[in-house]
DNA sequence: CTGTTAGCGCATTCAG
DNA sequence: CTGAATGCGCTAACAG
């Protein structure tokens, strides 16, 4: 910078008037400066700036694992909206062991990020709190957090498990199956809450006999849709957990013989990439993955530059994709 | 620091060869030293560091898109033994846009990053060499570059034709059809090359006649496969172009009544998600993507760290994976 | 509109 | 084994 103030005859202070476009500069000088950054192809230091200013131009970004298409895509959405307002992003992956995450975190906090998006944290309340309290800014993804201003994003997963079933429903179906994975999960069960609402709102009643859990494979779903059919004939609805356990429900439903989606509709969750490979095409249900990763960081570049928004939550809803499994 | 350094009695230098462990320091005083940093927690600032000492402990990582499953891959690789060397990464997509290549380079050289890793380049030849040239060190994935020390990592796909096509004929398969992909498909070209080799290595002739191009989708098999099949029916093996196009086979296989594999026997490549799902499911030829974004980097970090290493290539083989479609 | 002074937080170089 | 002086490259806060 020094041998750009020399050569253009100015103070270096000219000079970084005119990088940053701040303060009064006579256009002649400001030309000159810019002439002769171009002839020596200077780059300034984000290094010495981030010294000075106290701001890097940086943000962290922790997922549990980058090659996990969800975070891929949530990644993809950060890194887009990031590059749009001139931030670069620090990708780290957890593998979802907490003392690697704490590891990045720590960091991340030596390189001076000035904002962090933290997904699927696997720290507990307390520990969480305190490692945020020592980041300027941070937002978290799929998980919440009591006290001061931490603000989250999540996914509205009831809203999803009532999306498709109210659309099963108002293509005439009355008898409903669902393959509901694994009971451990969380969001599986809001989808579950989901399905019963919309049941109840169609003023259906719940039939227990008609639910099934499964593991959240293509196997674990033709087993279940298999014993769930044989079961329950009358079905002719099957809301699967994710789009693995749709496609074993559709290798079930050829088993039986029953047509896919003339006598029975099959609708999966997430929109994975072999769902519309499978034949029928699956009608699921996807989580907008890339808009939820650019919504993230423009809350939290927002919240960075000080445009304080009140909301202290924001919640993604997934949308129907209609294929041809179902209506 | 300089309030560790007046906590613990002594001066900030002292405080500074504690945390890097460099020079000697008496045991008492390190351990006085050590205790107060813990007390404060404090945490040195990677800025002011990198300032003083012209390396920041970062890498760039350029990819034309994290959410495509092969360059997640390679993300994650990278990621992971950079966090073992003490090293955070950032990550950039090029979203295949030239310009946007440019301009993330242009921002990780502002943020003076020790080293980058530069994955399927969009740029021509002399401009890259003079992106390049700014940069202390650099490695491309997928893309040569012919000069001064720019280290490469390369898949080897003529390997990878070479790998399936003897596997089949060593299971004693002498009629093979190969459904090729794009013509204007780089690696698609490699494999066949491979292919040939080992035909001829096993002494039979090419037969032009059971070579067909096809679009790369399940689609583009299907069809394919099919009129293969009509033309010539002494075939017993599919070599096809990526795992798309071997499930388009699988159908057509289905559609002509042959029996996988027993009439015949199918072979895909790339070992995306689906091809474990598919039935039968797709033996296939799978490059280790995590490791090659691993590779990649130790190279980086080594050369960084002046291990010269000699070699100005490293080429990554693809590997097989057997499955049921195939011996 | 432009320059001066000072310091961001650390590591290097030399003295003790 | 430890400390003092100096500078990394830039910007904030004032002065002209």
């Amino acid at each position: 910078m020094a041998d750009v103030a020399r050569e253009a005859g100015v103070s270096s202070m000219t000079v970084s008037r005119v990088i940053n476009n701040k303060g009064e500069v006579s256009e002649s000088t400001r030309l000159r400066v810019l002439a002769v950054i171009k002839r020596l192809d200077y780059r300034p230091s984000g290094i010495a700036r981030g010294l000075a200013t106290r701001r890097t131009g940086t943000v962290g970004l922790v997922v549990p694992d980058v090659a996990n298409p969800f975070f891929a895509d949530v990644a993809r959405g950060v890194e887009q909206v990031a590059y749009a307002k001139g931030y670069n992003v620090f990708l780290c992956n957890t593998e979802e062991n907490p003392q690697r995450e704490l590891d990045v975190l720590q960091s991340l906090e030596e390189k001076r990020v000035d904002g962090l998006v933290l997904c699927s944290s696997r720290l507990e309340d307390d520990l969480l709190r305190s490692v945020l309290d020592r980041h300027p800014t941070a937002v978290l993804v799929n998980r919440r957090l009591e006290g001061e201003g931490v603000r989250s994003v999540v996914v509205d997963d009831e809203a999803g498990g009532r999306l498709v079933t109210t659309m099963l429903l108002e293509a005439g179906h009355t008898a409903l199956g669902i393959l509901s994975g694994p009971t451990t999960s969380h969001s599986g069960r809001e989808r579950i809450k989901g399905h019963l609402l919309a049941l109840s709102a169609a003023g259906l009643e719940d039939n227990p006999r008609r639910q099934v859990s499964c593991t959240p494979t293509v196997d674990g779903g033709h087993e279940a849709a298999h014993l769930l059919m044989l079961a329950s004939p009358e079905i002719t609805g099957l809301v699967c957990y994710n789009d693995l356990v749709a496609v074993g429900a559709l290798q079930a439903c050829a088993d039986h013989g029953r047509g896919v989606p003339d006598q029975v509709a099959v609708v999966g969750y997430d929109d994975i990439q072999l769902a519309a490979l499978v034949t029928p095409a699956l009608t699921t249900c996807r989580v907008p993955r890339m808009a939820l990763g650019a919504q993230t960081v423009q809350l939290l570049l927002d919240q960075i530059n000080g445009c304080a928004l009140d909301c202290a939550e924001i919640v993604v809803t997934p949308q129907l994709v209609r294929r041809a499994s179902a209506p």
